[in-house]
DNA sequence: GAGTTTGAAACT
DNA sequence: CAGTTTCAAACTC
């Protein structure tokens, strides 16, 4: 009884919050916020429905819904601040923490509160909760085939024999697998084995089928339709802060130039967007530098990102009427208007290609059209790897596992042709998102298959012989929902922001805003994290503390490797005995020494001895290399750069971190990592090998000062331990 | 296109 | 948790 009451008072604050935010509904900003929802909904129900999230007294009160004495609202909606609700809502706007309220609430009711509070014990209403489902709705993948979306459908399929323990789904009965076999001519003793194996993930499934059993859908949304009016204003509001943060303030001379250099796709520039921010890696280094890498040698990924001038040439002109961005705009302060972004959706969602209008992020037409129908989509918000592993393979578009909103970026780079039907198929919940898997004994139903893996369903471009389609959707519903409840990062993206973190790189607690890294980490050995066998090379980003590979050469950026902190460890243990070992010198004092010739053999040589290779520095030289791009260019190219005649690597001391990544630093706030990435400990050998200087590379000496790019190295923080991003809130 | 290699996923 | 097996993609020829 305590606890119900506990419940109620809970609830009545809740209450408050949202009486609260009546006072806000009835604000002008709230009407014109509202009044913005631009990108057409793919069910015209989830947009007239979606408009209730605002009116808060739409929302039925959660008290009348769940009454366990169990649950725990404030801690069930952590996850979801965990993704990033939150976070926006304490930055952006009231608005969304009133979407937040709503998304949050009727997700909850999206079962039905007759069920779920009749038919469910306790323990059962956990299952309900947004909490314990497999992650934050996506705007993609529950269209896309996600089983959730039997949330809605199932609806009417399932409108009967509510309560009932055994229900006739073919998800959750003996019978309904039966089926499912004897639907399938393949049929054959392996697949009578999984069928059994998968048997015991009914029990769990009937507890979210109760959701789906709703009768009462007519008054709730289906999750799809609130995630995606949720992520649209998510966006929207987030969106405002994409292209300030790729144009960096820059020296206004030099703005254009830079500008150019930046999206001039044949030098291998790429947005990447994975994560909250816009990522830009300047993979042509900074000028002077021959960088020149050839898009073609990069990842498929990192290909299908590369951003031609086109793209921005084409896709960024707007109305003048409506955005009429100057020079001065683009130096830092550009915030792109909503009421573009407005005009711009409703052509993407209506209209051909032809009529996409994107916001001119600068306003001007320094960049000539080119060939590449490849170009950013602010505001569609998928996956960078959902772009780009399509792109590169001629395939179609796929998307990506779902993201966390936090991570479902506005930026993304869509070919122009493909965005219009990507449109389409998230309104058809067309499986055409398949990832043209191969899969034959995993029968697409492990994460083995990609398209599993990518929470889309396979189509005919598959040439699989699996069951992850629309026809056994109940039953990839249950494998999900087990897979992830074997792994909650089954589905997770494989690569995230490294922001999130911050805890696992030791001292470097500045998060790099525009960093990714891959979640989980690779385990690679031989293939030196240099081919697509390794998922962080695949995806285009550096390795992590989270990896345990071995040999790392991760042209994107290796990890803080066991050298590191072998040595660092032996610093601490030379200062604690005041002494080191001649040995340990050695061993030091090679890293120390590099060839002037510049020869990356010999420097990979060098650091080949599997006691050192971890640590080698990120930096590659780029007359030298013929690996992907390398992102780590900055401080050490313009190291190079100015020091040409000598041609001297440049080596990071073991002290000096190892991952390093290419930033384009927001404003002045950033400058001061100039310096200090570029100064600290930075060895030039002469070709005698004898040390000859050690450069203290301020913005004076580099060009970087010199062009204002503002394009530098930064220490990368790497993923943070899944606990740690659990707990932690975003700030 | 077949065979091999690779590393993640799954299993024990 | 570690070792092994399975699997499908990447890669090579």
């Amino acid at each position: 009884m305590k606890a119900v009451m506990t419940e109620d008072e809970m609830f009545q604050a809740k209450d408050d919050e949202k009486a609260s935010s009546d006072s806000i509904s009835d604000s002008p900003v709230f009407d014109f916020i509202n009044s913005l929802s631009p990108i057409a909904t793919p069910k015209p129900l989830g947009s007239a429905q979606s408009v209730q999230l605002f009116k808060s007294s739409d929302l039925v009160p959660a008290s009348s819904i769940f009454t366990s004495p169990q649950v725990n609202p404030q801690k069930e909606y952590k996850p979801r601040t965990r993704y990033g609700y939150a976070q926006l809502s304490q930055g952006l706007s009231p608005i969304y923490q009133r979407n937040q309220i709503g998304i949050s609430s009727c997700i909850e009711l999206s079962g039905s509160p007759t069920i779920a509070s009749e038919n469910c014990s306790p323990s059962e209403y956990a299952t309900i909760l947004p909490s314990k489902w497999p992650q934050p709705i996506p705007l993609g993948s529950e269209i896309l085939g996600d089983a959730n979306k039997q949330d809605t459908d199932g609806k009417a399929d399932h409108s009967q024999d509510v309560g009932h323990v055994k229900l006739s789904s073919t998800c959750y009965d003996q019978n309904g697998i039966d089926q499912l076999d004897s639907s399938t001519s393949g049929r054959n003793v392996q697949e009578n084995e999984l069928t059994k194996q998968y048997n015991d993930d009914l029990a769990a499934c009937s507890l979210n089928h109760l959701i789906s059993r709703s009768g009462t859908g007519n008054a709730v949304m289906s999750k799809s339709d609130l995630s995606l009016e949720a992520q649209q204003l998510s966006w929207k509001l987030r969106s405002d802060v994409i292209f300030s943060k790729l144009f960096m303030p820059m020296d206004q001379g030099n703005l254009e130039d830079s500008r150019r250099k930046l999206f001039d796709g044949s030098t291998g520039c790429y947005i990447q967007s994975a994560a909250d921010d816009s990522h830009v890696y300047y993979a042509g280094a900074a000028e002077g530098v021959a960088t020149n890498h050839d898009p073609k040698m990069l990842p498929s990924v990192i290909q299908s990102q590369l951003v031609s001038n086109e793209y921005f040439f084409d896709t960024f002109k707007i109305p003048s009427d409506v955005m009429a961005l100057s020079e001065h705009q683009c130096g830092g302060m550009y915030r792109r208007s909503l009421f573009n972004e407005k005009v711009r959706t409703s052509d993407l969602s209506g209209q051909s290609s032809s009529n996409l209008h994107h916001a001119n992020i600068c306003g001007d037409n320094y960049m000539k059209p080119p060939r590449s129908p490849v170009y950013a989509l602010p505001g569609i918000g998928l996956h960078l790897n959902a772009v780009a592993s399509n792109a590169s393979n001629n395939k179609p578009f796929t998307i990506n596992p779902p993201l966390p909103p936090e991570l479902n970026s506005p930026t993304t780079i869509v070919s122009c042709s493909e965005t219009v039907a990507v449109r389409r198929k998230l309104q058809n919940g067309d499986g055409g998102s398949c990832r043209r898997c191969s899969c034959k004994k995993s029968k697409c139903l492990k994460l083995y298959c990609a398209c599993f893996a990518a929470k889309v369903y396979c189509s005919g471009l598959c040439s699989c012989q699996g069951l992850n389609n629309h026809t056994h959707e109940e039953t990839v519903s249950c494998i999900r929902k087990r897979t992830e409840s074997r792994n909650p990062l089954a589905f997770a993206p494989t690569v995230t922001r490294a922001c999130d973190s911050g805890s696992d790189f030791g001292d470097d607690s500045n998060n790099t805003p525009a960093s990714t890294r891959h979640k989980r980490g690779c385990n690679c050995r031989k293939s030196s994290c240099l081919k697509k066998y390794c998922e962080c090379f695949q995806s285009g980003v550096g390795c992590s503390m989270s990896c345990r590979c071995e040999s790392c050469k991760n042209s994107f950026g290796k990890r803080k490797g066991v050298l590191l902190l072998a040595t660092e460890k032996m610093d601490k243990g030379a200062k604690a005995k005041g002494t080191r070992s001649k040995e340990e010198k050695l061993a030091f004092h090679k890293q120390d020494v590099v060839s002037q010739s510049g020869d990356l053999t010999s420097t990979e040589d060098l650091f080949a001895t599997p006691s050192l290779e971890p640590c080698r520095s990120s930096i590659l030289l780029p007359s030298t290399c013929s690996e992907p791009p390398v992102s780590t260019v900055g401080c050490s190219s313009q190291l190079h750069n100015s020091q040409s005649p000598m041609k001297a690597d440049v080596l990071f001391s073991p002290s000096e971190t190892c991952a390093m990544e290419p930033i384009l630093v927001d404003g002045s706030s950033n400058i001061q990592e100039v310096s200090s990435s570029c100064t600290t400990r930075v060895k030039v050998v002469s070709p005698n090998k004898k040390r000859v200087s050690s450069l203290q590379t301020g913005t004076g000496l580099s060009p970087i000062g010199r062009s204002c790019r503002k394009l530098v190295l930064k220490s990368i923080p790497s993923f943070p331990s899944l606990t740690d991003d659990a707990d932690s809130e975003p700030h």
